[in-house]
DNA sequence: ATGCTTGCCGAAACCGGTTTCGGAAGTTTT
DNA sequence: AAAACTTCCGAAACCGGTTTCGGCAAGCAT
């Protein structure tokens, strides 16, 4: 290993210090850091004096001198994992400029790292608590059981989900309504006049997936139409998935005319299968989604979707976290926001009945054959 | 502001510090940190027994506590600029993981914040480096004119881009050969029979547009096709722009039969207007592009495209700036990777001469009018 | 006037490391 | 054998903050 001298430095231009401000106002350190850390045993007008001029002076405290003594860095892990499918994951930057602008209004920073697998992604999470690397954590896209939740709240690590959990216990989070937009989709399908319905869930592992096939349950309802569990589909998180499960909800007895997707993606892959089999979207099939993914716009034609404010989300749940550490409960750090209808033109009357579809379909020389494969 | 003792702690499970170590073994903290640090005037047997009872206590030095005196904090900064336009970008998860890895090996981390304006990517820059956040900065996307250079250069904080620039002084940097990929772009669709082959560049603003420009006229002059500067279209970075910029190539009167893309997006627009003219990808206009963004796997037919191993670049990236911190030359720590050609289905052999497909084009409908605007 | 609080700040210890300095051995030189 | 180096490690200062503790002065009640 070599020895630091043989280092890049940064220039050794001289930093203002604690001590700077405290001979500047003729006090001591141990004064000014009480003042500048609001303990009750400073008068207010010398609390005054001494944050005018560590204004005046230019004086930042470094993080890590603060953290020797109190533990904490002033910085927000996040920990993502980088499956390979999705490693050009939409939003990320997004998220991640919506995380590190709040935190750095605070005058918090980020921390980032990117694992593979589970494991790992655990890994890293001991790792950087260890070393001290963040106060807290951000955890995107919880699971029905999610070892990181496990994990942190077993050592008492504040942190904040993005999305929810089926043990709240001491859980913070913030999350889209993803069952209100479900809900919200079906009905509108319905008022346009269909009344088979499907739904293309998201992967069971992801907690938000029960979520939303809750709310096309409940969207039914609301409309009045019966629930049918064959008009669940299976689930798809990528394009080819959600081709393969709209033809596979397709050769229903009674196809749907409708389809509600839980992703994005998964509605890309229903405008393949329907370009396949020759239905036009928003004629002979309907399509609702979510995320917001800007494929959506380009595609033809426009897919209506339930949009998400990624930014948005990254900037609250930074802020949340930076609550949670600094000692706020849980139960009060727990935030739902809506997402955000996108009309564009996928979701129209139906032009068959599902009979008549059922019927188009059957005479379709693809219709029994055709196959998705994963690209490529 | 509150104070400190009302926060949400970690455990307060003892560490395992210096001085344990040093305890553990009959000697002081300032021995251990020597021949941890590789200090000459530490007796080679006392090093082994240090470093054997360190790993055997699970020892690690706190960085942000070594910090306080060496200043320099094991972290790596990045900071992105995220343009609404391509907040989705591609490929940025994978390049923070490769980025995070290769860190993490090293036991260093990284830090990260993305800013939507190059004010303010600069501000924080300059504040990161101030408060001692990252010892030093990856920058992707070289500009031809870029401030982060030019004020990193002159404070001496240590960087590695990836991309290059014009004037190498003092520059790190982990590239890919564009210009290559370009050239052999260039010559492979000239070994096909295409003789008017045209380029759309990229944003002129971005050091390696022109790169690939002398690549795209290397691989020319090397295939001896004259070069024409109305072969050159507009630039173009999103896929309207690509259609568009598609469509005025066409419109030249001796139109081009294959069109080498800068970038993927540009080349799926060229996609969308080859649709529009009922011209066939492959067949009569061929296309090449650049990156590998995973919707050129899915578009039909494939797109042929040169690309970039993001991952393995972000890991070159934060190994090569690891060394630069430590102290290596710049000069030393200069690395080009070569792009890797995927090959599809949007080249081959010229259906048309350029005459017959002038000919063609002008027999279309909306040749003359079709517009390319953005997208709601 | 005396004793007791209370308000406010200084002195000093402390956090977990790094680095300087000096000195006790052992080795070599004279 | 004394002097002069080396080798190797301990003692202590130091980095930039935070936190504990104690004490002085003013205010209040007795």
């Amino acid at each position: 290993m070599a020895i630091r001298g043989d280092s890049v430095g940064l220039k050794p231009r001289q930093r203002v210090t604690i001590t700077d401000v405290a001979t500047d106002l003729g006090l001591t350190k141990s004064t000014v850091s009480r003042a500048l850390n609001g303990y009750p045993d400073i008068a207010e007008g010398t609390r005054l004096r001494v944050s005018r001029a560590a204004e005046r002076l230019g004086y930042r405290p470094l993080s890590h001198a603060q953290a020797i003594r109190t533990g904490r860095v002033r910085s927000l892990g996040l920990v993502l994992q980088i499956d390979s499918e999705d490693s050009a994951r939409p939003f990320l930057a997004d998220f991640v400029a919506g995380i590190t602008q709040a935190a750095s209004d605070e005058h918090w920073t980020v921390t980032i790292a990117a694992e593979p697998t589970e494991a790992k992604v655990q890994e890293t999470l001991s790792r950087l608590t260890e070393e001290r690397k963040a106060d807290g954590f951000i955890l995107p896209r919880t699971l029905v059981e999610d070892t990181r939740v496990a994990s942190l709240r077993a050592q008492g690590v504040p942190f904040i989900m993005f999305g929810r959990t089926p043990d709240p216990t001491g859980c913070a989070w913030y999350d889209i309504k993803g069952e209100e937009a479900m809900r919200a989709a079906t009905t509108r399908l319905a008022s346009l006049g269909h009344e088979r319905i499907a739904h293309i869930p998201g992967g069971a592992q992801y907690f938000y997936s029960g979520l939303r096939i809750d709310g096309y349950k409940e969207g039914l309802a609301a409309a009045g139409l019966p629930f049918d569990p064959a008009l669940i589909g299976p689930e798809a998180m990528t394009e080819q998935a959600g081709a393969a499960a709209a033809t596979a909800l397709l050769r229903n007895p009674n196809p749907p005319t409708a389809i509600v997707c839980a992703v994005d993606r998964a509605a890309l892959g229903v405008y393949q299968a329907a370009k396949a089999l020759d239905l036009r979207i928003g004629r002979e099939l309907s399509v609702i989604a979510y995320d917001g993914v800007p494929e959506g716009a380009y595609s033809d034609p426009g897919l209506t979707t339930f949009a998400v404010n990624s930014h948005q989300a990254g900037a609250r749940l930074a802020t949340l976290l930076i609550q949670r550490i600094r000692g706020v409960a849980p139960e009060d750090l727990r935030e739902l926001a809506p997402a955000t209808l996108v009309e564009r033109g996928s979701d129209r009357s139906p032009a068959l009945t599902s009979a008549d579809l059922a019927q188009r379909l059957t005479q379709h020389p693809k219709f029994k054959t055709i196959q998705w494969e994963d690209h490529q």
